[in-house]
DNA sequence: TCGGTGATGTGTACACTGTGAACAAGATCA
DNA sequence: TGATCTTGTTCACAGTGTACACATCACCGA
């Protein structure tokens, strides 16, 4: 039994969950400075082993990024389902339906603005659809943002809301409007605003998705 | 007077324009290979140059990514022009003005999809609106993207479609849905969808900014 | 119990990057 | 013409990703 040891100074020669921890380190360091600070000997550093060591757990360091990433969006996924769950349901399924769909694109945003480190590690590693519902991308709740978004829709259709006819490839209208504000509040031209803005903001624009989906 | 010669091989001491061609080389790094891919002593290799003539002309690394990125948004900016200007007036202003606003977004993704690299860059040094009108941004026509996009804005108020009241901010709405869905086909996770979809999400996208802006 | 073997971490090495400091070449101007 | 300022070069160094050979050790079958 290795007394696991929280200090660089291992005293067994294996690690234990070095993958893990490199994970781990990797996520810290994304979280401060995005993707382009997730370095490899950086996190091999902090681990308390040899750099090549992390070769025997990822091909690359493309592949740490990777993993990064995927464990970013599952702490997207986190924010948005929180988010969702925090919407109290009525005798009105209709307008709960309304809240919650609010609820998701406000997770999402609340997820950008509050680790904007994360969010661009999230998405710096080209994805596609076939890809997007891949458990290494799924949070606590074992769902990935992707199928956050498409339950709530799935509850929007259902509620009549929205008509089956403009439901299939509702997501993408969603989501491309949610994704944008948030890279552009992060770092793009409307960085800087304050908070009161951004809300405001935000309150708009998931307007215009409600209306406009 | 210095024969301008295109091969690396200068038989100058002085290069002439040198922060012009570093440019140039990073514009094409950028193109073939987004941000990452300008790098500092490969743009000097391309123009014949030492590693340190470089800085001569941009501080850092970052100073020459920011200037190349900045021509990315010109770039983006004249495609946006050309898409607006391809639309022919008739009798009617405000259906004039519509067809516009849908033009500024079509250039917008157009770029986005052909120039994905160059796409990439232009958003990957951080902005504020501060400095999103800054003549440094701006394309061929002399505006930058922001510009592009409140000049339609404003047509479509003064044509009466876009109720004063909506007006404001009515840039965030629309840039945030074209942006994100910009972003999401080139390396989200709607990568790889067919021109057709990629067609049709932006014409249902386009349908909501009209309808919620 | 013990030696073999496969998995995991280490050491050494190399190519490449950004960048500072001293130096060189040549334009410019008194 | 000579001093000076600008622009490019050379040398140097730290930091990065990664290949390759080696070391250590857990585990498993004899």
């Amino acid at each position: 039994m290795t007394t696991s040891n929280a200090t660089p100074l291992r005293d067994t020669y294996r690690h234990g969950d070095l993958r893990q921890a490199l994970l781990a380190a990797g996520l810290e360091l994304a979280r401060a400075g995005g993707p382009a600070a997730v370095v490899l000997r950086e996190s091999t550093r902090q681990v308390g082993v040899s750099p090549n060591a992390a070769y025997r757990h990822f091909s690359d360091r493309n592949a740490l990024l990777t993993a990064v990433s995927d464990a970013a969006l599952g702490l997207a996924a986190d924010s948005m389902v929180r988010e969702v769950e925090a919407v109290a349901s009525t005798e009105d399924p209709a307008a709960d339906a309304r809240r919650r769909l609010r609820a998701v694109g406000l997770g999402y945003l609340r997820f950008a603005r509050e680790e904007p480190g994360l969010f661009r590690t999230a998405f710096s590693v080209p994805d596609d659809l076939a890809r997007s519902g891949d458990a290494s991308k799924a949070g606590v709740a074992g769902l990935t943002p992707l199928q956050v978004l498409s339950a709530s829709l799935d509850e929007l259709e259902s509620t009549g809301v929205l008509p089956p006819e403009r439901r299939q490839g509702a997501e993408l209208l969603a989501w491309s409007a949610v994704h944008g504000l948030g890279m552009l509040v992060i770092d793009g031209p409307l960085r800087g605003l304050t908070e009161e803005m951004i809300d405001g903001a935000t309150q708009r624009l998931l307007d215009m998705v409600e209306r406009g989906i």
